[in-house]
DNA sequence: ATCCCGAGGG
DNA sequence: CCCTCTGGAT
């Protein structure tokens, strides 16, 4: 378990890297949020954003999405990966939307949960970012960076990994963590060649220090 | 635990 | 070629 003055530090140097992280799908409501978030699993976001433009032009509102055949829909994501299972689920939640929520999106999580192909991810997602409902999404990225700096264990499954992460970060800060540990993840400590060597979390990474064993580090 | 499944990087 | 990308449903 890590110290309270290590997780300080990790706020701190996170604040620093990336002060402005946000949430880079595009969208201009909470229902082209909820279909973005849907849309990205197992997809970069880069990848997503060519996408949904086109989809959201052709599919305004969630009335014009659930009266879309399931083809055409397929056509419009058909970049992205797991693309059947995508245009039903949007499909699916569009009418849901409509028959259960008057067109909008639901503001708890146990109505988003309830739409199809949204998760406790993809929930906590539209809670935090569309509604500041304090919320952290454990995406791969987040659950990387939290198990190889520490802050949990590597057998975590994705809702202890959560649990730690509410429990040792302050509420406030939640969504704005979720966010820098994204960018962090994404930009420096990424799934392949992390760059360790540049990392100022390195002498108190455990796998940094593994991954940089042999090589020269340099020292300004 | 397994399936879904395309694009991009190395 | 292999791995990864803001996962969810069964």
């Amino acid at each position: 378990m890590l110290r309270v003055a290590e997780i300080d530090r990790i706020e701190r140097t996170l604040e620093e890297m990336f002060p402005d992280a946000f949430c880079e799908l595009i969208h201009q409501n909470p229902f082209e949020l909820v279909v973005a978030v849907a849309l990205s699993a197992q997809a970069t976001d880069v990848l997503v954003n060519q996408v949904t433009p086109g989809l959201f032009a052709a599919y305004p509102t969630p009335s014009d999405l659930a009266t879309a055949p399931v083809a055409a829909i397929e056509e419009k994501i058909k970049r992205l990966g797991l693309y059947r299972n995508k245009a039903k689920n949007i499909k699916a939640l569009a009418e849901r939307l409509i028959t259960l929520h008057e067109g909008e999106v639901p503001t708890d999580r146990v109505g988003l949960e309830a739409l199809p192909g949204v998760g406790r991810k993809t929930a906590n997602v539209v809670l935090s970012v569309a509604f500041d409902v304090p919320a952290f999404a454990v995406d791969t990225h987040v659950e990387r960076v939290s198990k190889r700096l520490g802050i949990c264990r590597w057998k975590d499954n994705v809702t202890q990994v959560e649990a730690t992460l509410m429990k040792r970060f302050k509420r406030e800060r939640w969504s704005k963590l979720h966010h820098q540990f994204i960018f962090f993840g994404r930009y420096h400590c990424k799934a392949q060649r992390p760059n360790c060597l540049e990392c100022p979390l390195l002498d108190m990474c455990r796998e940094g220090k593994k991954r940089t064993k042999g090589t020269t580090i340099p020292v300004d």
